[in-house]
DNA sequence: CTCCATGCAAACACTTTGCATCAAG
DNA sequence: CTTGATGCAAAGTGTTTGCATGGAG
């Protein structure tokens, strides 16, 4: 789990203002396991007692997008789910097509051959890739 | 390519009307290469002609998804795509940063591996995956 | 003639924008 | 005090629904 003291002390030294919803959602996403919705948050901020309008979580999303604290991950759910962005800690999602769990899947570089393969073979540099795998977990295949 | 006149004759044969804009949907999305979205649907129709209203568009890919004619890819855009499914032409899609433009790529098997590790590790059984890279095509990169 | 297919308007879900107010430093 | 943060209402975008009409078989 990634460290919102550190993340929080870094934006404050780059200049950034230090308020209540920026500290909250910092601390939400990092103790959060897996990548959480907009909608999440603003229940999650509700049980801190902190009302937040939509727009200001979508605005402080875009900010922390921005200064790549976190990134935007999209499980075709027809909304976006945030996560810690944690450039040494690459991993995938598995996503339960019954109870809709997610949990996330270390990968390595498991993919970097195939990336080269990409660039010799069709002349496209890859920079990133999605992979999620979707089926069934533990629980539900019983 | 898959052809559309097979599709058409196995969709007339199960007992489903041949309306001109199933014949030119179908027809569209098998001469497209990469998927293609409901808006740019729309467009190809009116250049043949046809002015579809965005209701019927999207309730025959409906229909085409249920009838496992077609899939659809979420690249991220915010808005889904459409492609012919085809079970023996196992692809991912290569998305250029720059000019947004998709190109297919034959992958085989290579997942198989590391979905029977995750069944083994994870006790998560794979029914499928997503996987699509992004990055900078030939053209983008000079 | 019988249904499925279609168009239109409105609703929906998620996200973004404009603008006035608030609060961190 | 200054500027970035916030709330609210409204707009935007992609998609879906309800209902009446139209067309394939």
């Amino acid at each position: 789990m990634t460290e919102s003291k550190e993340i929080l002390e870094k934006l404050k030294s780059a200049g950034n203002r230090m308020t209540q919803v920026r500290r909250a959602m910092v601390e939400i996403l990092c103790r959060h396991k897996g990548p959480i919705s907009a909608a999440e948050l603003i229940t999650s901020l509700k049980r801190r007692s902190l009302t937040v309008n939509k727009t200001t979580v979508y605005r402080e999303l875009h900010f922390l997008l921005e200064k790549r604290i976190v990134r935007e991950v999209d499980l075709l759910e027809g909304m976006k789910r945030y996560e810690i962005l944690d450039e040494s800690d690459h991993h995938h999602h598995m996503i339960c097509l019954k109870c809709r769990s997610i949990q996330c899947i270390e990968m390595g570089h498991d993919l970097d051959e195939i990336e080269s393969q990409i660039l010799k073979n069709h002349d496209f540099k890859v920079l990133s890739h999605t992979l999620e795998f979707v089926g069934l977990c533990g629980r539900c295949r019983d």
